[in-house]
DNA sequence: TTCGATGCAAATGGTTTGCATGCTT
DNA sequence: AAGCATGCAAACCATTTGCATCGAA
């Protein structure tokens, strides 16, 4: 994103907060323009502020997740899931993304054509009267690779001891 | 699901871990039960827990989570995210599951013609050399009570303070 | 000046883990 | 008997909250 669309939409989304009656500190400024300078990369929290810190050493964690949830309250911001023990965020923009993670080993790919995708299912929801919100999908599945493998089919009691996780995190489910 | 097809299913689930190498304790065969007796809906960790002990009283939470995970790992048994502060589980069947919740009630559905839609979803995945596990999808929008009742347009400020969540529980992404 | 917003640190609570013991194989 | 599985309780750690203070309007 060329830094001008940046800026225009930093002043939008400070717009949006400013007509709800929400005040514009510099904090919530800071937030909002690491959030769009970063649109491509799902930050969680912690790298959000650390992100922010570099701007302004002063603001804090909690800082960072009052403003996480005014958004999302908003519809400004979504939250995704990659099954990792925490959160990650997204501003959403005007399209949907559909991402393919594999639960073996990890890898995420971003699915193309998202237009149509996005076209499918709208269609969809449409049907039972709702209105799809911009967000990403998220679906679990097993790469090519890892079933050339054999991850699910293989015994994982290999030498004794249960197999080691390869996507080194072995099913951590905490959120 | 009859009795029949119940302890059918449990012998397999149990075959199957027996197959890898895992030992059949009662405490597994108690939860994989619980499991399958609950297909409909989807449990978390402490409702798990309290069903189970009805069966085995002994069992505890770090057996239900070491099982839950060992199940996951195993692709027999799926995470699901509602936003709730915690994580709730499904025994994964042949079909896929379609969800649309509206962000602003709550209200869910259950999309109609699953197969069609997971032979979509499969082709999208199966593009990328991705084949997809059994799981349900989770899509958030805006049913059309809401929007008609303008959820999204109408300032969130009212008589100087925010307006309470309708969904009842405001932003929480503890998970 | 008012009172919404923030930083700090403590609290929360779902999930994970260390360790002695139990039980399947 | 060997060693995987369990119960218990303590530890973890992302997220939330109380409170004194700051600062936008």
């Amino acid at each position: 994103m060329q830094e001008g669309r940046i800026s225009e939409s930093i002043e939008d989304y400070l717009g949006r907060l400013k007509s709800r009656g929400f005040r514009l500190t510099n904090q919530r400024r800071v937030i909002v323009e690491t959030l769009l300078r970063n649109l491509g990369t799902h930050l969680n929290a912690r790298e959000l502020l650390e992100l922010a810190q570099q701007e302004d050493p002063s603001i804090g964690i909690a800082t960072i997740y009052r403003t996480i949830e005014l958004m999302n309250s908003l519809g400004m911001l979504n939250m995704v899931n990659l099954e990792e023990g925490f959160l990650r965020f997204e501003v959403p923009d005007e399209r949907m993304h559909f991402h393919v993670f594999c639960r073996s080993c990890g890898k995420t790919v971003h699915l193309p054509d998202e237009d149509t995708k996005m076209a499918d299912v709208r269609k969809w929801a449409g049907a039972e009267g709702f209105e799809l919100l911009p967000q990403t999908f998220e679906m679990a599945g097993l790469c090519r690779e890892c079933r050339e493998d054999g991850v699910l089919e293989e015994p994982l009691l290999v030498g004794g001891g249960r197999r080691r996780c390869r996507r080194g995190r072995c099913g951590r489910m905490k959120q």
